[in-house]
DNA sequence: CGCGGTGTTGAGACCTGTCAAGACGTGTGG
DNA sequence: CCACACGTCTTGACAGGTCTCAACACCGCG
């Protein structure tokens, strides 16, 4: 399932098929994790990055009190710790959500890569600005937004995420997470998660039972949210 | 005043004089902004970037409602907009909080660079990975700290980071943030900023007055902000 | 001298957190 | 097959943090 992978990079610019072919090559192996699983913990040194091909994964960060921020989530196709590359550890955990397959790219071949494939290298280095856009609206949702347009705006975002790489139903798509892991997500209490989940039920935006979220009415969750995904880049462009 | 990037740079890497060359080359013109000006829109098409060498900027995401998202502070050495070298267009605004001095880097000499510098390329994609890092930090604030710990928090951020280019006294440094600029940082009201600063002068942490920030008990600024500077990668490795 | 930006204070409202308890479904061991 | 533990979702009552609205002091500047 790298195709997902390439479909990302596909919707933001046009690679050859010789970098393509470089990024079929840098995978060195294929690996199953289990659900729940730290799979890299903070601080750990790193000489290899994790494409996500298959499930969910988040990054996080621990609080002495033990509460969590949930930093970002990760579907198929992403590069869930290309940053590691040239950070060398992380300062957060990378876990996963659902079992999941993740193709190890090790530090060695990225580095050929930027060796060797600029324009390529220049497509990863924008993969990692976009990761850091999408915290930026993750920051105004965090600041500025109330719990329920918080909660509308990363039920859209996920919506173009996963239409992206053909995950998405027209009218919603499975949502793995726990109203527990959604709360960590928002900087939440999980009680007033639920709260917020059941007003968006009440105003006829959403359905969300059995991991699967419908959207009833997109025009309005994008009002509530307040929704723009220009942060998303989904422009073809030379990079 | 390029060398508090340098020194930005060494603190994490070594680079060698042919690449410290093509970095003071890189930058085409120098130019002086006033203060409250916003330089860079969302939304436009850019073809260079700003590196900071005097003075503070800020990137700004607004919300319909008027309201303001700061998420990120930029002090000198800081290449404020790097980013747009591979997203060709920013989804928030650039906007200088004092009068400040910038270095306009045209995007072509960027693309030589990693054309010709892949160990460069490699430092300056670090650069924009550690941007990223310190969203992901103020996530965890934004979502998981009270208004008092995380503005104790962004106090002992911005040391560290003055401290690395020589602009920070053993005991302070200049804040030229007014408290509303500060309340936008950490979404909050200005009232409440007010009053969140107001509580940390009374428990003997820090001093504020006319633009100038003493800390008058480090470690205690500590605890209350659970600071760690582990996301700011102060360490010295070959990226 | 008056004005706008900045900092400060008070009172009350509202959003979100805390604590506690219970319902429900699932898996597991006896 | 049942009893039980556990995770998840839900609900209620109350507390607390932050917001809103309003007013005022101070200061630099035109």
């Amino acid at each position: 399932m790298i195709e997902a992978h390439l479909a990302k990079i596909r919707k933001r610019d046009v690679i050859s098929p010789e970098e393509e072919a470089a990024i079929r090559g840098a995978v060195s192996e294929i690996r199953e994790i289990p659900a729940d699983k730290v799979l890299i913990r903070a601080g750990q040194d790193l000489d290899n990055s994790t494409m996500l091909l298959d499930g969910w994964m988040a990054r996080a960060k621990d609080l002495r009190t033990g509460e969590r921020q949930i930093t970002e989530l990760h579907v198929p196709g992403d590069f869930v710790d290309l940053h590691s590359f040239t950070l060398k550890r992380l300062e957060h955990d990378i876990l996963s959500l659902t079992p999941c397959t993740v193709g190890i790219v090790p530090h060695e071949r990225l580095r050929k890569i930027t060796e060797d494939y600029p324009h390529l290298t220049r497509v990863y280095w924008f993969m990692t600005n976009l990761d850091a856009a999408i915290h930026r609206e993750r920051a105004v949702s965090l600041g500025r937004r109330s719990a329920l347009s918080r909660t509308a705006h990363l039920f859209c975002e996920m919506l173009v995420r996963l239409d992206i790489i053909g995950q998405a139903r027209s009218d919603g798509y499975e949502f793995p997470l726990t109203q527990q892991e959604l709360s960590e997500c928002h900087g939440l209490t999980a009680v007033h998660m639920n709260r917020t989940l059941q007003r968006l039920r009440q105003l006829g935006l959403i359905r969300l039972e059995d991991r699967q979220l419908t959207i009833l009415d997109l025009p309005a969750l994008t009002a509530v949210a307040e929704f723009n995904p220009s942060y998303l880049y989904l422009e073809q462009k030379s990079r």
